[in-house]
RNA sequence: GGGCGAUUAGCUCAGUUGGUUAGAGUGCUUCGUUUACACCGAAGAUGUCGGGGGUUCAAAUCCCUCAUCGCCCACCA
């Protein structure tokens, strides 16, 4: 009897293998005698986070293709790595600041970064561990931060060839400015509070115009009507007025757009593209000039005349009561409810203002990238995924790289006269002296991690470019116009080749009501409590199952303990196994019983079934197959059949029996394996040696035999 | 506003290119403890495959339409 199995299965028992797996070194190729390589590169989770059900997801699938093509005889590497999430670190680290009291602003920039980064390098293990808990067999010595240096360094060489190159230019943008702070804040650093105010109606020529803010008025030269608002039926498209005004007449242009609103005011409004967004966009649109009113500090322009100088705060009423005297005012709504955006974390208004920001070029890049996908150099596996990705690629619009946050890759240009008529501009990565000035905003978080795939493998000149291109990249479907263009752009350009032959995507992970799991919403069911409650192979199979490519799947805490009861069909199954083949010697014996040959031949379908689903990406329906398999054949029917012959058989029978069982069970732990690494090891070891145990080690043992296309 | 997808047993979902009697898990009913397992086994009940129309010898599967829900993007659509 074997002593061990004697007690019933626990999941704690898991622990203990990850560490001597990493002991092993067969995480890392290097040491694995494979030829052919097979990579695969781990989208980088936040380094300050935990892993959600959508990382476990993302990673079980990825494991499962490594651990597969390990035991087919592959050089296997999984490469791991983190994020260092600008926007949503740099804010958990404002959080932490006002628990000290303190703000980021007035911080240095510099000063701000080295804490942030020594934060998160102090938080990063929590996040690893949570990988290493799901059985990840990532090669560890090749782990990778996005803000490490030579992340860095490779990001701003691209900056530089790109600029070089024509790919990069610069161009305006309308921003969120926090005039107090002297900042600009991104859009999730903003919100919008609902105020009362008034609301203005005053005579602009032969319309009247309605307005909440008087006091950015003096510049305005274009009104709006929607072309189908009758009241203005009149008048033409680009007719000329001339009207009184603030300061005096002067010479407006009337512009019919769809974008005015005929059930606001007047249905005519005027614009002021340099402080408002929707306005900046209109004048893009007609190239319409743009002026500045507002200073950076939040004082009128010379373009106010006598009000130059005076807080806006403070120039409305008195603007007002000019226009007033001039008999120009029609009349004020008192109740007047808008919502206006104020910074998140000071409560200060925002002023939209223009500023330059970096762009890229992407209409050539995107054609590139269509081109490829056109010589079939990489793949799409889902319909759906490709048409979104062909759609999406053939309207390219110019990418803005530029981000207002500190914890990122200051992007590395210098200027001297910034934001004036006499602007001078130099591109270089080295610290420059006389009066240069760096550009303090930070790239695009895409624009770094697009690069992954190179800087994982050490663009430009490591030995593991020999891994690149990688076999395929597994992620999330909200990335296929996100990330996975970028990725593929950068490949193309810097390397002439797309980073992956393979894109597959799976859905998200939605609650029992369907809805997307998420940290704001709060639904979302932590992998590593899974684990701890049911046992991390339970967690695998369920990220598994019922997962087809591209589709969403719904996680619950029922489904998760079917396959808990499944890990404990497992280890009885071994149990009863090894009890009945103890002290056995297999060498000689043949399977005599045509039964058995039955069985043996029915076991072989299995293995086509699994082996060749899993090289089509259906992992899914691989890990369905295996349960059946071995519940309802193996366990129900098998094993219960073996009970009469041991009581009842000849010994040729028994002998036929017991080696059979014997090439099923490690036949089928070779298969669990990639989906249930944990207990399939746990098993492994007391498998008596010799025989069908070709290694000590179940993670690198050979994968079973099969037909090719059954 | 635009795009994409879903709707199959009480609940959560499979169903690969149309092809016998539509399948799992979970829940429910009855029975059962014999060499692993009660985190079990055996047997069973439950479905106008969202509504309507069309193509076909044949539709859960292909086409059209309506309804409901979800996801993504919002100067790209």
């Amino acid at each position: 009897m074997h002593k061990k199995f004697l007690k019933p299965y626990e999941a704690s028992q898991e622990s203990l293998i990850y560490d001597e797996w990493e002991k092993s070194g067969y995480f890392n190729p290097d040491n694995l005698n494979g030829k052919t390589n097979y990579c695969i590169v781990m989208p980088p989770p936040n380094a300050n986070g935990r892993l959600h059900s959508g990382h476990g997801t993302d990673f079980t699938l990825k494991d499962i293709l490594i651990r597969f093509h390990r035991m087919m005889g592959y050089k296997t590497l999984l490469v791991p790595g983190s994020d260092h999430a600008g926007f949503e670190t740099q804010g958990e680290y404002e959080k932490e600041l006002k628990k000290q009291g303190r703000s980021r602003f007035g911080m240095k920039d510099k000063d701000l970064y080295k804490e942030i980064f020594d934060f998160v390098m102090s938080h990063k293990h929590v996040m690893e561990n949570d990988i290493k808990k799901l059985g990840i067999s990532c090669d560890w010595s090749r782990n990778k931060f996005t803000l490490d240096k030579d992340v860095i360094s490779t990001s701003c060489d691209t900056f530089i060839k790109m600029y070089n190159d024509g790919f990069i230019y610069r161009g305006k943008k309308c921003i969120h400015w926090n005039p107090k702070f002297q900042t600009s804040l991104s859009d999730i650093e903003t919100k919008f509070k609902d105020e009362k105010g008034k609301f203005y109606y005053f005579k602009y020529g032969p319309f009247t115009i309605g307005t909440a803010r008087p006091e950015t008025k003096f510049a305005d030269k274009y009104i709006i009507v929607h072309p189908d608002d009758k009241r203005y039926k009149q008048y033409k498209h680009k007719q000329k007025f001339t009207v009184e005004w603030i300061n005096g007449p002067i010479e407006a242009t009337l512009l019919k757009d769809e974008t005015a609103d005929m059930e606001m005011g007047s249905g005519a409004m005027t614009i002021t593209p340099w402080h408002s967004q929707v306005d900046f966009e209109l004048a893009c649109k007609y190239d319409l000039p743009v002026e500045q009113i507002i200073d950076w500090d939040g004082k009128l322009l010379p373009v106010a005349g006598e009000f130059a100088g005076l807080k806006i705060s403070v120039a409305r009423e008195k603007i007002v009561e000019k226009l007033k005297t001039k008999g120009l005012l029609e009349r004020i709504d008192e109740n007047y409810e808008h919502a206006v955006r104020v910074c998140d974390r000071t409560n200060i208004v925002i002023e939209p203002q223009i500023k330059s920001q970096w762009f890229v070029k992407m209409d050539k890049l995107s054609k590139r990238t269509l081109d490829s996908l056109d010589n079939k150099e990489y793949k799409i596996l889902t319909k759906t995924h490709e048409k979104i990705f062909r759609h999406w690629m053939s309207n390219p619009i110019d990418w803005n790289i530029s981000r207002q946050i500190i914890w990122g890759i200051q992007i590395p240009a210098w200027f001297k006269n910034k934001d004036t008529d006499k602007e001078e501009i130099k591109i270089s990565k080295e610290i420059q002296k006389d009066g240069w000035v760096q550009d303090t905003d930070t790239f695009d978080t895409w624009f770094s991690s697009g690069h992954w795939p190179l800087v994982t493998l050490g663009y430009p000149d490591s030995k593991d470019m020999e891994f690149y291109p990688t076999q395929v990249m597994e992620t999330g479907a909200d990335l296929i116009f996100k990330w996975i263009p970028r990725m593929i752009i950068f490949g193309l350009y810097l390397k002439k080749e797309a980073p992956f032959k393979d894109i597959y995507l799976h859905g998200m992970t939605q609650d029992a009501k369907g809805v997307k799991m998420s940290k704001s919403k709060g639904n979302g069911l932590s992998p590593l409590d899974l684990a701890d409650e049911f046992g991390t192979d339970a967690t695998r199979m369920s990220f598994v199952v019922a997962t087809p490519p591209g589709m969403n799947t719904i996680l619950t805490k029922d489904k998760v303990r079917a396959y808990k009861k499944f890990s404990n069909k497992i280890w009885n199954i071994s149990r009863f196994v090894l009890e009945n083949i103890e002290g056995e010697n297999f060498e000689n014996k043949k399977v005599s019983s045509l039964k058995d040959k039955e069985l043996l031949s029915n076991l072989d379908e299995e293995v086509s079934f699994v082996t060749n689903h899993i090289k089509k990406y259906r992992m899914d329906l691989a890990a369905e197959r295996l349960y059946h398999y071995v519940w309802h054949e193996v366990a129900d029917k098998i094993l219960e059949d073996s009970k009469s012959i041991f009581r009842n058989g000849k010994q040729e029978e028994k002998d036929s029996r017991k080696q059979t069982l014997y090439t099923i069970l490690s036949t089928s732990l070779k298969l669990l394996h990639p989906f249930t690494p944990f207990i399939t090891e746990i098993i492994w070891k007391e498998l008596p040696d010799g025989y069908m145990k070709d290694d000590k080690l179940l993670m690198i043992s050979k994968w079973p035999e099969h037909e090719e296309n059954k």
